[in-house]
RNA sequence: GCGUCGAUGGUAGAGUGGUCAAAUACGACACGCUGUAAACGUGUUGCCUUCGGGCUUCGGGGGUUCGAAUCCCUCUCGACGCACCA
C-alpha cells in the first residue's frame, strides 16, 4: 500500500489517509485511470455546532478529490442528525430538533471552506439530507427500508455488542442506516468518503444502490486518529479541537497530541508530500505539524505567531503578551473575582489549585498560599499550566 | 395487564438503616520529573466556609425513623418473564 512514483496523484488519492476502498482499490483505480470523472459525498452530521480536527481528515479527502476533477458533494445530515448515528457504545444519543441541528449546521459551510473550496472552478456542492428524507412518507420509506435485510442491519458490530449485553436498541437506531443508505440514492453518486468507523453505514447504502439503482458504489474508508490506545485524537470531552479555534489555541491543542499520533496527522492532515513527513525529532516534527495545519486553517502569518507564543509561553515559560484580563475592585477576594469572571467555575476549584500549588503569582514569582488573599494591586496570574489572567484593579 | 429485577457522582461500578459527600477503576485537574507529549510519582476531584464546620446530592414525589442511597408507598423510565392479542 504504498504510494508508487511521486507525483502520481491517483495512487497518492488512492492511499493517503486511506484506511479501506470497497469493493477494491483495483476496481477504483481502473476507472480513475479510464479518466472518469466521479460524483462523490461524505456525510457530517450537525450533531454539534464545530467542526472537529476529526472532520479535518474527510474535508482533507474531499479537497483532493475536488482537486482532480470530481464532483463533490458536502452533505449536511440535518435528518440523519435528529436520531443521531448508534456509534456511541451504551447510551442513545440525545435526540435533537430539525431546528437544533440545522442551527448547528449553521457555519459548517464556512468552517468547511478552509479547506474545501465551495467558489471557483470546480466548486463542491453543500446539500442537507432533508430536503429527501423529509419528503419520504412513511411507504416510502418502508419500501426502501425493505430493499435492506433485517439481519443485514443487525449484523453490525455494535448492534451485536449491546444485545450481548442485553442492552436495548430502538428501532429508530435500528434504522439509522437505513436513513443515511438512502443518501447515496437520493443524490445518486458513484463513491462515498468517510471515517472507518462509519464503514458500515456506507456498505448499507453501496447495498441499497445496488438494489434500487443496480449500480456499484464505491466506498472509500479513511483511517481515524487515535492514539496508541484506539482513543480518538483530539475530542476528549469538552476539549475538542474546533477548526475555527483560534491559532494559538490551536497551535497549544495539536503540541499536547501523543508523540505517537504525529506521522498519521501528517499523512491525513497536512499536504506535505509522503516522503517528506519528518520522522526524526518529535517535538521539532510536532512544532512542523501544529504550524502545517494553523497555516492551512489560517494563514502563514498567524501560523508563525502561534508558534512563537506557544513557544515563549511553554518553552522559554516566558509570560506572553495577551492574556485574559479581568476588573476588580481593591479588597476583593480574587477567588471570587475568578468565579465571577468565569475563569474558574467555583471557589472550590480555586481552593483545590492553591492546595496543589496551581496558582502562581507571576510578579512575586511564587504560588499563591493563601487561598484568601485579597486583591490590592494589579496582578498577574498563571492558573494551572495554561491559563494567564491579569487583573486589573479599579 | 400481571410479576420479577433495576435506576448511584463525568463514565463504569460498590454500597442495602448511622462510621456515606458515598469504595474502587477510568477520566479530569494540579504539582514533581521532563524535550512538547507520554511514562512514572504525588495530591485533588459536590458546593460554601470565620477551616470548627455548614449545606445540597444516590430517577421524581410522599412516608416510616432520633437517623434513609439503604425500609415502605406511589409515579416515571428501562430490562426480563408471563398473560392478552395474533
Amino acid at each position: 500500500m504504498k504510494a508508487k512514483k511521486s507525483g502520481d496523484k491517483i495512487s497518492e488519492l488512492l492511499t493517503r489517509g486511506v484506511d479501506r476502498i470497497y469493493p477494491s482499490k483495483e476496481a477504483l483505480e481502473e476507472v480513475l485511470r479510464s479518466g472518469k470523472k466521479l460524483r462523490l459525498y461524505q456525510g457530517f452530521d450537525p450533531t454539534g455546532s464545530q467542526l472537529h480536527i476529526g472532520h479535518m481528515v474527510g474535508l482533507r479527502k474531499l479537497a483532493e478529490w475536488q482537486k482532480l476533477g470530481h464532483h463533490v458533494i458536502f452533505l449536511i445530515g440535518d435528518y440523519t442528525a435528529m436520531i443521531g448515528d448508534p456509534s456511541g457504545k451504551l447510551s442513545s444519543r440525545k435526540v435533537l430538533t430539525h431546528e437544533e441541528t440545522l442551527a448547528n449546521a449553521k457555519n459548517y459551510k464556512e468552517q468547511a471552506s478552509k479547506i474545501l473550496k465551495f467558489n471557483g472552478d470546480n466548486p463542491a456542492e453543500m446539500l442537507f439530507n432533508g430536503d429527501w428524507l423529509g419528503k419520504l412518507s412513511a411507504i416510502e420509506f418502508l419500501q426502501i427500508a425493505g430493499n435492506l435485510t433485517y439481519s443485514q442491519v443487525i449484523e453490525r458490530d455494535m448492534f451485536q455488542e449491546r444485545l450481548k449485553q442485553g442492552q436495548d436498541i430502538s428501532t429508530s437506531e435500528f434504522l439509522y442506516p437505513v436513513m443515511q443508505a438512502y443518501d447515496s440514492v437520493a443524490m445518486n453518486v458513484d463513491l462515498e468518503v468517510g471515517g472507518k468507523d462509519q464503514m458500515f453505514n456506507m456498505m448499507m447504502g453501496r447495498k441499497l444502490m445496488r438494489n434500487m439503482l443496480k449500480k456499484e458504489k464505491f466506498v472509500m474508508t479513511t483511517k481515524l486518529l487515535e492514539d496508541k490506545d484506539g482513543v480518538k485524537i483530539g475530542k476528549t470531552e469538552g476539549n475538542a479541537i474546533a477548526l475555527d479555534d483560534k491559532p494559538k489555541d490551536l497551535f497549544g491543542k495539536i503540541m499536547a497530541f501523543p508523540d505517537e499520533a504525529v506521522v498519521q496527522c501528517f499523512e491525513s492532515l497536512t499536504l506535505i508530500p509522503m516522503e517528506e513527513i519528518p520522522n526524526t525529532d518529535p517535538l521539532l516534527n510536532k512544532k512542523r505539524l501544529a504550524f502545517e495545519i494553523v497555516k492551512d486553517l489560517n494563514d502563514e502569518k498567524k501560523a508563525r505567531e502561534a508558534q512563537e507564543v506557544w513557544e515563549n509561553t511553554f518553552q522559554k515559560k516566558e509570560i506572553p503578551d495577551e492574556m485574559e484580563e479581568v476588573k476588580a475592585k481593591a479588597g476583593e477576594l480574587l477567588s471570587e473575582v475568578l468565579v465571577k469572571n468565569k475563569i474558574l467555575s467555583s471557589k472550590s476549584e480555586w481552593r483545590r489549585l492553591v492546595l496543589g500549588k496551581g496558582a502562581h503569582d507571576l510578579e512575586k514569582k511564587s504560588a499563591i498560599e493563601d487561598q484568601n488573599i485579597k486583591i490590592t494591586e494589579n496582578l498577574t496570574l498563571k492558573i494551572g499550566k495554561k491559563r494567564f489572567v491579569k487583573v486589573f484593579t479599579l
